[in-house]
RNA sequence: GGAGAGGUGACCGAGCGGCUAAGGAGCGCGCCUGGAAAGCGCGUAGGGUGUAACAGCCUCGCGGGUUCAAUUCCCGUCCUCUCCUCCA
C-alpha cells in the first residue's frame, strides 16, 4: 500500500512504476481524485470541529452565571449536524479510496527486467548438472504409487482433488526435510524458530496483500472470519503487526514451519499430475524485517540461504529473476529458484524471495524508531526455506536409482535414521 | 458454552457527561556535586490537514447510538483475566 501523502507528491512516479506490470494504472487516476476530494471536505470539517467546540465549552460558563444557552444551543444544533453530514462524506471518500488503493499493486523496482510475463524472466545463474539418467527416470507421481510413497486416489476419496497421502518411508522423508530446513535456518542462530497459528484473522491477510484481491484463492472459515494461510509469510510478517520496535531489535530474522492452503483458483488443468500443486502443502518459511537503507542486500543474502539448502541437498537449480510483468502483487523485487525436475525435463519453481519494501509494513503498520528517534515503516522480506512437498518430490525424481529406490542426500541421513537409501 | 471483572499515554495508573486525560515510572536535557546517587526544574505518543513558524483536528480496545458536548451514559463486538462446564 502507498502512503496517502505519496500518492500526492509522487503520484507520476508511482503511476509510472505500476503501470511497467502492462495491467494498466490500477484505478490510480480515481484514487488520485478521492484524495483531493477527502483533502477538501478534511480542511471544512476540521474548522467546524474548532468551532464546535470552542463554542460548546461556553456553556457551562452561561450555566455558572445564569444566561440563557438556548440560542448557543440552537447555533450549537445546527453545527453539529453540518458536521455530521460532513463527517459521513468524507467516510465514504475515504472508505472509497483505501478500499481502491488496498487493490494497487507494489512498483517493481527499477532495476528489474521489463516485460509481461514468465518468459520475460532473466535467469541470473545456475548451479549443478542436471543428472543423465542411465535408464528410463520415472516421474515422481508414478515412482511414488510404484513404491507405495504416495496415494492419490485416496486423497481424493478423503477429502478431493490437489490432497495426497504420503506414506512410510516417503512421509519419514518429509518430516526428515521439515527438521533439516528448520534446524539448517536456527541452529547457527540466524533464524528464531516461531511455531505459528495456521489460521489469521482479515486484518493480518489484508496486511501481507492476500486479500482483498486474492479472496478466491484462500480457505475462508466463515463462522470465524478466520482464512487457513497460503503461507507463514502471513502470520510472520504480521507477528509484530501496530508495533514500534527500537532500533536495537533489528534486524528481525524468524523462520516458521507450516501447512499452507490454497485453493488454486484458476490453475484448475495445470500440474495436475504428482504434488507439485497441492491445495496443502508444508513449507518452511523465511522472513526478515530490516532498515529500509538494507532490505536489497538482505534479499541477496536470503536467496544465498536457500541455495546454501539446495546445494547441500545436492539439487541442480537456477536463480531467476522476475521481470516486472510477472513479479508478485506486494513485492517490488522476487528471485525465484528453481528445481531440475527430469519428468518436467526443465527446472520448476521451489522458492520464491522477495523484497516488498514498505508495501507490507505500511498494511500491517509495522514500524522501528530510526537512528534520529523518528518513527518510519520497515522493509519487510520473505523466501520459501523451503517447501517440503516439492523438494520431496525433486528428491525423488532426481535420487531415482534403476530399481526404483530412492538415494537419501547425504545431510539427511542423520534424520533418517542413517539410512542411506529408501 | 455459562457467570463475573477488566481493556486509558512506548510502561503503571486515576478519571466515570463540559475545567480540553491527574499522579507516577522510564527516558532525554539542565541545575546541584570533586564525581555519582538523591533532590530540584524542564521536556518526553502516533496519525493526518494547513504552514515560513505557530496553530488547529483525530485517536482512552473496536463499531454504532443518545447529547450542543462522551474516556465518562446505552447497545453490539473483539481481546485478556478468574470461576464453572466441556475437551486433545
Amino acid at each position: 500500500m502507498y502512503d496517502i501523502k505519496r500518492i500526492r507528491r509522487d503520484f507520476d512516479e508511482i503511476l509510472r512504476g505500476v503501470e511497467k506490470r502492462g495491467q494498466g494504472d490500477f484505478g490510480l487516476l480515481e484514487i488520485r481524485e478521492l484524495e483531493k476530494k477527502r483533502r477538501e471536505i478534511l480542511v471544512q470539517v476540521e474548522q467546524l470541529r474548532n468551532e464546535q467546540k470552542t463554542k460548546s465549552r461556553l456553556i457551562p460558563a452561561y450555566k455558572k452565571e445564569g444566561k440563557d444557552p438556548s440560542e448557543l444551543l440552537e447555533e450549537l444544533r445546527g453545527l453539529s449536524e453540518r458536521i455530521s453530514g460532513l463527517d459521513k462524506e468524507l467516510r465514504q471518500v475515504e472508505e472509497s479510496f483505501e478500499e481502491k488503493l488496498y487493490y494497487v499493486p507494489n512498483t517493481p523496482h527499477k532495476d528489474i527486467p521489463l516485460g509481461k510475463g514468465e518468459e520475460d524472466n532473466k535467469e541470473i545463474r545456475r548451479w549443478g548438472q542436471p543428472r543423465v539418467f542411465e535408464f528410463e527416470a520415472s516421474p515422481h507421481w508414478d515412482l511414488g504409487v510404484e513404491r507405495n510413497f504416495l496415494d492419490f486416489e485416496r486423497g481424493s476419496k478423503v477429502v478431493g482433488s490437489r490432497f495426497t497421502f504420503i506414506k512410510g518411508a516417503c512421509a519419514r522423508l518429509e518430516r526428515a526435510l521439515m527438521n533439516y530446513f528448520l534446524d539448517f535456518h536456527t541452529l547457527d542462530g540466524k533464524y528464531t524458530e516461531i511455531g505459528s497459528p495456521g489460521v489469521a484473522n482479515r486484518l493480518s491477510m489484508t496486511g501481507t496483500g492476500q486479500l482483498p484481491k486474492f479472496i478466491e484463492d484462500m480457505y475462508h472459515c466463515a463462522e470465524d472470519d478466520y482464512f487457513l494461510i497460503p503461507t507463514a509469510e502471513v502470520t510472520l510478517t504480521n507477528f509484530h503487526r501496530e508495533e514500534i520496535l527500537p532500533l536495537e531489535d533489528l534486524p528481525v530474522y524468524i523462520t516458521s514451519f507450516t501447512q499452507c492452503y490454497r485453493r488454486e483458483a484458476g490453475s484448475a488443468g495445470r500440474d495436475t499430475k504428482g504434488i507439485i500443486r497441492q491445495h496443502q502443502f508444508g513449507k518452511v518459511e523465511l522472513v526478515k524485517l530490516v532498515e529500509p537503507e538494507s532490505s536489497f542486500d538482505e534479499l541477496e543474502d536470503m536467496v544465498s540461504d536457500v541455495e546454501a539448502i539446495l546445494q547441500s541437498l545436492e539439487l541442480p537449480y537456477r536463480v531467476v529473476e522476475l521481470c516486472s510483468g510477472d513479479v508478485g502483487f506486494s513485492s517490488a523485487k522476487t528471485y525465484d529458484l528453481e528445481v531440475w525436475f527430469p519428468s518436467y525435463d526443465t527446472y520448476r519453481e521451489i522458492s520464491s524471495c522477495s523484497n516488498f519494501l514498505d508495501f507490507q509494513a505500511r498494511r500491517c503498520m509495522l514500524r522501528y524508531r530510526n537512528k534520529e528517534g523518528k518513527v518510519d515503516f520497515l522493509h519487510t522480506l520473505n523466501g520459501s526455506g523451503i517447501p517440503t512437498g516439492r523438494c520431496l518430490a525433486a528428491i525423488l525424481e532426481n535420487n531415482q536409482t534403476a530399481e526404483g529406490k530412492i538415494i537419501i542426500p547425504k545431510v539427511l541421513r542423520p534424520y533418517m535414521g542413517g539410512l542411506d537409501e529408501i
